[in-house]
DNA sequence: CTTGGTTTGTGAAACCTTTCACAAGGGCGG
DNA sequence: CCGCCCTTGTGAAAGGTTTCACAAACCAAG
């Protein structure tokens, strides 16, 4: 058991998990891999395969404890603590993060944001000061974030992230579309939306031409 | 050429798209595969492949045109035209996208806002008169648009993408934490910010695991 | 205790994506 | 026109992920 293991992998545990934690809510004490596949879109046999990296989780004959596995579950994603966030830049999706509370119910708190504009430095929004960014390495160091948030415009996103990096958090996760490598083995997880949207035009286009191009 | 075509491959097709416009702007006649490996990491050898399959765009020796690529890169991916978007739930993040200037400059145009909540019907966001939910349908009909986006609360998700997809729109970007299975051809692209941060909560956790289990 | 129904854990097979490596082609200077 | 250098396009190899299929294990009922 336990190798390098795929983004996709861990992508799905995620989403056992909260399948996971809505049947412990709901009082199921146990619960089978085709059960669990179902929501994700997986295959039963996925389910089995992505848990076996871990570990031996199930009772066979029986399924898996649905507490059990949720513990696990929480474990090996280091979700049974919580995460502080740092946002650089309290515009329109920074703002949009700090008033989503979904956030902070799933145990990401946003503990610090920053940003350049004068006139929001020191005003207060969703209850959390923001900063001017040359505190950023002193306000990281002594709020002891974690993981960065870049939300700021494209041009300056790659330079922001190396400051993040420089202040010691673990993880960053940007919002520019911009592809930012990673550097000293902090990891970055991009969500560009327009690339998703592109995604989709790329499917309506092909779609079109299919149809079109019958004989 | 031309089979059925990987996510990622288009995906990465986006960010040739990106380097190519820069590179048009700047005024570079040509480019290799190399130079537009570069930034979105990865190979030249990928490159040329992802290329291939729809094609064969390059000159030996010397590289590709930028202008033509740009203009087979934006015909590949639909995106030589402009896109209609209708939005339902303009809370935090739905109001974050209208205001979001990168995705009309990208030639996707918000043209229609939904909620249910009866204090900001018929109230303006950013230019746009939201619209009570009871008139999706005909408005969506009405204003052509291909593309719907959920913003709504999780609950509700689901039920709002398949009242969009009887509107008629051909694809939908979801940013419930919820997975939405395609129904009749129509694709999906969810984003889920929870997701990527539990991601790099696992990787945050999995370094520490390792670092610590050292002999 | 034994039998039957059920579900896990897991090698092996199938499938898909990425990387390699090189022949084929194009431009340029002489 | 020739020879040199450069870069594409592409089969073949390598690497990764998903699916298959079945033995092993467990529970419950008789």
């Amino acid at each position: 058991m336990s190798g390098r293991i795929s983004d996709s992998t861990v992508r799905r545990l995620s989403l056992y998990l909260r399948m996971l934690r809505d049947l412990e809510r709901a009082g199921a004490e146990f619960v089978s891999s085709s059960q669990l596949a179902e929501p994700s879109g997986a295959t039963s046999a996925q389910v089995r395969k992505d848990l076996s990296h871990f570990g031996s989780f199930g009772k066979r004959g029986r399924g898996y404890s649905v507490e059990g596995l949720v513990r696990a579950l929480e474990k090996i994603l280091g979700l049974s603590r919580s995460w502080r966030l740092a946002l650089v830049g309290v515009g329109k999706i920074g703002s949009a993060l700090l008033g989503y509370g979904g956030l902070a119910a799933r145990g990401f708190d946003v503990v610090a944001a920053f940003d350049v504009d004068e006139a929001k430095i020191g005003t207060r929004a969703h209850g959390l000061r923001i900063r001017p960014m040359t505190d950023l390495g002193p306000v990281i160091a002594e709020c002891g974030a974690e993981i960065g948030v870049v939300a700021t415009p494209t041009e300056v996103a790659a330079e922001i992230a190396a400051e993040l990096e420089r202040a010691g958090v673990g993880a960053i996760l940007n919002f520019a579309p911009i592809e930012l490598s990673e550097v000293n083995g902090v990891p970055i997880r991009t969500v560009d939306i327009v690339l998703e949207l592109e995604g989709l035009s790329y499917l309506m286009s092909e779609e079109g031409r299919r149809a079109g191009s019958g004989p």
